[in-house]
DNA sequence: TCTCAGCATTAGATCGATCCAAAGACATTA
DNA sequence: TAATGTCTTTGGATCGATCTAATGCTGAGA
């Protein structure tokens, strides 16, 4: 007969392992064994006890298990206020991805609110005393973020997506590669025949923007192209990247590179505003492959993040980390794919044209 | 002396009640009731009671709770992979709001991940036999959800946000007037002078869309205006509302109301290709203020969903529902409200212009 | 003086699983 | 035969809180 798998009754489940026990004729004990370490025991014993156990639909209680073990099987995960549209506006495909991977190790996520403004320490405490959870992801990680060195400082098992941008490294991380994104994006660039290209970034002293300028930085400098002029900085709204950009469209650019999705739009409204069209005129590379990113007109060329890979990353170091908790830190780069759209479609101006 | 608020030791919280009561030298029970009923001791015992748990920062231990309680005070939210687009981009504010409001209420929100493809009932039966969830919020709600039916039959509390489309109404629900914004959107345009007002929309069958096909239909019949010929169907990509819009605009449609941000997008092309502005030539509106809309130039101007106060609501919902299983289904419909940008800047053609 | 409310507090069992140590079954060896 | 060892299985205590029921205490009334 084949492993029943019988819904358990309709109210609830309040199935216990002890329950299971007697139906199997073995003490609750063994029941455990045959859960936690099936090597124990006799096969046909442990085939009994299984069967008792799918017979009744039985599912062992987390809460108790909680209380005995000191592990709760949960992963902390603090949810930022949407922000003004700027970072993060993938945030819920990383959450997802996220869950994924930690359902598939037999974690769950377990979320409270952050405050609104920078990251604090709110709500951290509070989940560590009265749920145990067994660690936490951080993201949004920032300048001066203190929770990392508020987590190590208590023995408490965290991963950041971002790694630390100020001081030494603390704790485990994963995170993109974003010069690494912005090097291909120029790559590509160079590839069509663009050589004026140009960079459109955040105000120094923001890590991640720092890091992506740099990508392109290198990568211009690797072909002998200038990068004198050629760089403008924006803060993170639409018009303010409209005319920050201009002066680099007057200096000649033929591309852009811009720091978000969000300022590769600015570029948009700025080459609209002249009757030039990117892609056609001048092409325009974003970053983050925003939803808007793709259903533009003309669709933004855009460096992806690999959002899933990340949560993936980030549960593996987090489960390492709490396994050994003396083990060298974690560090995971992971690299981000250039997602090519009609916003580079056309060759640069050096290019042979037909 | 104030209360001392110092922090709890460094590793971890190990302080139980039980120390707790010896440093305040009454029994363990009685530190239970100055947390849950404090009424019940007398106002020196209390006082003296309270300053050893602040003083050892003692914080209850929820799986202990949850054992002895059989409430785990976890409400379950099953988080889809993003889907193409089109569907909830907004959905990381839902979060954050349902998370706030459920940790104001002493409660936390615990995730799982969906399989892709329509709702299924897969993680539930897991979350409500390992974890003792008290409660779920379901999102994405379809025709034909399975979900409800089976969270009633065994008396699990739940709210969905968005009503059930497809037979009787099962349990508590919070959605959104869709036909309302569509109504106000169309109020809006009238307003403007507009008589001629499409209406871009899904295909039918889907409950959302049909909804806010017919706030429009109403809102056009009330001011006397035909809506034959006026109103399109498109699936949820750019490209298709591009091409389905087109008939629309060789109709003389001075405005177009879509079902969604993405359709009105494609609006936005289709108008684009004939040398045509949004806003200037012909009135846009969206639904869902994405975080596209914002940006987009000109500007979109979109029906916003109150998402926080949905989120208010779904936990107000079940902590009732959890109060009293018996109680009469609990209903809510939320006003949506219009934000008007760009996109329906300039008057109808047929108002009186200077 | 004794009983009997009424109040504040306490004792002990309990939720469901896992830890530890010890007991039984069985074959092997002195 | 008794002692030794291996391999399974079991008993009882335990995690930290809350439940029920019972206790000690006070003062009012008979």
């Amino acid at each position: 007969m084949p492993r029943s798998t019988s819904s358990p009754s309709p109210k609830g489940s309040p199935v216990t392992l002890a329950m299971v026990a007697r139906r199997a004729g073995v003490s609750p004990q063994t029941v455990s064994n045959a859960i936690n370490s099936p090597d124990l025991l006799r096969p046909e014993t442990l085939e009994r006890v299984r069967a008792a156990i799918d017979e009744m639909g039985y599912r062992p209680s987390r809460a108790a298990q909680t209380l005995r073990t000191r592990s709760s099987k949960l992963i902390g995960y603090g949810i930022q206020p949407v922000p003004g549209g700027d970072t993060a506006p993938v945030m819920d495909r990383f959450l997802h991805a996220l869950s994924q991977a930690a359902d598939e190790a037999g974690y769950r996520m377990l979320l409270f609110a952050c405050p609104p403004g920078g990251p604090s320490l709110e709500g951290y405490e509070e989940l560590l005393g009265q749920h145990d959870v067994d660690g936490f992801v951080l993201s949004n990680t920032a300048r001066q973020d203190p929770r990392q060195a508020w987590l190590a400082k208590r023995g408490v098992p965290f991963v950041g997506f971002g790694r630390m941008w100020s001081g030494r490294q603390i704790g485990d991380w994963v995170d993109v590669d974003g010069a690494s994104g912005t090097d291909a994006a120029v790559e590509h660039l160079v590839a069509l025949g663009h050589r004026r290209i140009a960079f459109l970034g955040w105000p120094r002293g923001s890590g991640v923007g720092d890091d992506r300028a740099e990508g392109w930085q290198r990568a211009m400098r690797r072909h002998g192209l200038p990068t004198r002029g050629r760089r403008a900085e924006s803060a993170g709204d639409v018009e303010a990247a409209r005319s920050a950009v201009k002066p680099l469209l007057d200096a000649g650019a033929t591309a852009v590179v811009a720091v978000s999705d969000t300022l590769a739009l600015g570029c948009y409204h700025a080459l609209r505003e002249r009757d030039a069209a990117p892609g056609r005129d001048v092409a325009v590379v974003g970053f983050d492959d925003s939803p808007t990113a793709g259903i533009l007109s003309p669709s933004l060329s855009t460096v992806a993040q690999p959002l899933e890979a990340v949560g993936r990353e980030c549960v593996r170091l987090l489960l390492a980390r709490m396994a050994d908790p003396a083990a060298s830190p974690g560090r995971v780069l992971l690299e981000p794919s250039l997602v090519v759209r009609d916003s580079t479609a056309a060759p640069g101006s050096d290019a042979p044209g037909p």
